[in-house]
DNA sequence: CGCGCGTTTGAACATCTTCAAGGCTCGTGG
DNA sequence: CCACGAGCCTTGAAGATGTTCAAACGCGCG
């Protein structure tokens, strides 16, 4: 009876993210398969997950935590083009080399499967490249959202921007009250604008000086405004 | 012998993006197929091809002329998100309706897609979803280099990044010179900087002083100093 | 030839950055 | 358990970059 369950039993069985990852579009049979190419990967804050240039030879799946995404410039100035959150996927390139850099903002668990393999047996499940190219397109999307934000956008709106997009994806709902636990610092928040980080933190004070939000913590964002705050994003 | 060639051609085979667009990967049987749900599609200068919000129902491929992407904040701020030229492909998105406008930059001629039976069209050749998302995932590897410089590069770097997207995608060879035929206004650089229009003209000025480029017309850009423009570029 | 739009140029101004310093928090070690 | 230190965050003041406002120029089209 313990060995019949077991041999039925895979590790992506009981995924966190079995219901939102690029894995949902599958059937239990075809996760199955699709479970020999993966491997779980842990990592400590602050660990890099591959860097601008790598050889692309891993793809990744969120499994909790958090990742940035970003790109440098020569003389250090850097771009993070996405915050990362579990169920997104990373990796997906048609060049050999990575085309940005991944690293944890906190302890996070990852889905790594191999590219080569991915690639072959998505021959063998178009659901799972036509859940790949809705990805794609969903990711394009919200970068085009961004460019809007980082070339038309004041200060102001860009972290209400910001704010907003964070809060849909990680907003937390407590006593009525939306509660945003920041896993980046301010310096992150300011890359990902477009500003400085002292820009971001003359901002978020502005904003609590107008009980727009509060900050019990410099981590923890209280949105006591969240209809003001929609306002201030200039959308 | 007439009959029998005419039976064998349809309007895809002499298509001028064959071997560039997305129908690259299909052979001359496949691509007879696909013909049958393809428009051609000819817009003059300034025309709209496809609104923001507008219902999702066409895909295109540009043929020849000259596109520009869009979006706009409520207020009238405008961010072009891209220039697109023949081969490219535009429309990919997963929602409803579209995420941004599309308009002409020249008279332009365009291959229509019903987007229904695209979609359905994707099941028998696994090989057009494989490429668009090919396609996809070269837009956000673009998309990602556009935000690295509408966040963190000065004008003058936006300017000349600019230029040289601009160069490799349109740019001509005559006599050892690499000459530019700006289909847009200085608006629509600006918009797609994110800067004013006269930070732009003001860029122009003070790259044709310093011998970097030359200026004919307003229109019309001589490179004099690649290598020189690349360096400016930041990168 | 004249009109209009797009471009260029100039000067004043605003926003955001830079530079500098102080404060807070959290983790570490005594 | 408290003290200390490092890193992160906040705040202030000065400064620079880019914008705004205004006007003139020039090219192309009718």
């Amino acid at each position: 009876m313990e060995l019949t369950a077991a041999s039925h039993e895979f590790p992506c069985q009981t995924c966190a993210v079995r219901d939102e990852s690029i894995c949902a579009v599958l059937s239990d049979e075809e996760l199955r398969e699709v479970s020999k190419i993966t491997t779980a990967v842990v990592l400590a804050k602050g660990a890099t997950v591959f860097m601008e240039g790598d050889e692309n030879t891993y793809l990744f799946n969120v499994v909790s935590g958090a990742v940035r995404l970003s790109k440098l410039l020569p003389d250090g100035r850097r771009q993070i083009t996405g915050f990362l959150f579990p169920g997104d996927f990373l990796g997906l390139s048609v060049a050999e080399t990575y085309a940005y850099s991944a690293e944890t903002l906190s302890h996070t668990s990852l889905c790594r499967f191999n590219r080569a393999n991915l690639i072959k047996i998505l021959d063998r499940f178009p659901k799972l490249e036509h859940r790949l190219l809705e990805l794609a397109s969903n990711e394009l999307t919200e970068a085009q959202a961004h460019m809007l934000m980082l070339g038309q956008k004041n200060v102001t709106e860009k972290i209400s921007t910001t704010l907003i997009h964070l809060i849909n994806r990680i907003g937390q709902t407590r006593d009525g009250e939306t509660i945003l636990e920041l896993p980046m610092t301010r310096t992150d928040l300011a890359d990902y604008a477009g500003v400085t980080t002292e820009s971001v933190s003359r901002c978020f004070t502005k904003l609590r000086n107008a009980n727009v939000i509060d900050l019990p913590q410099a981590s923890s964002v209280h949105v006591l405004q969240e209809a003001e705050l929609d306002q201030l994003a200039g959308n």
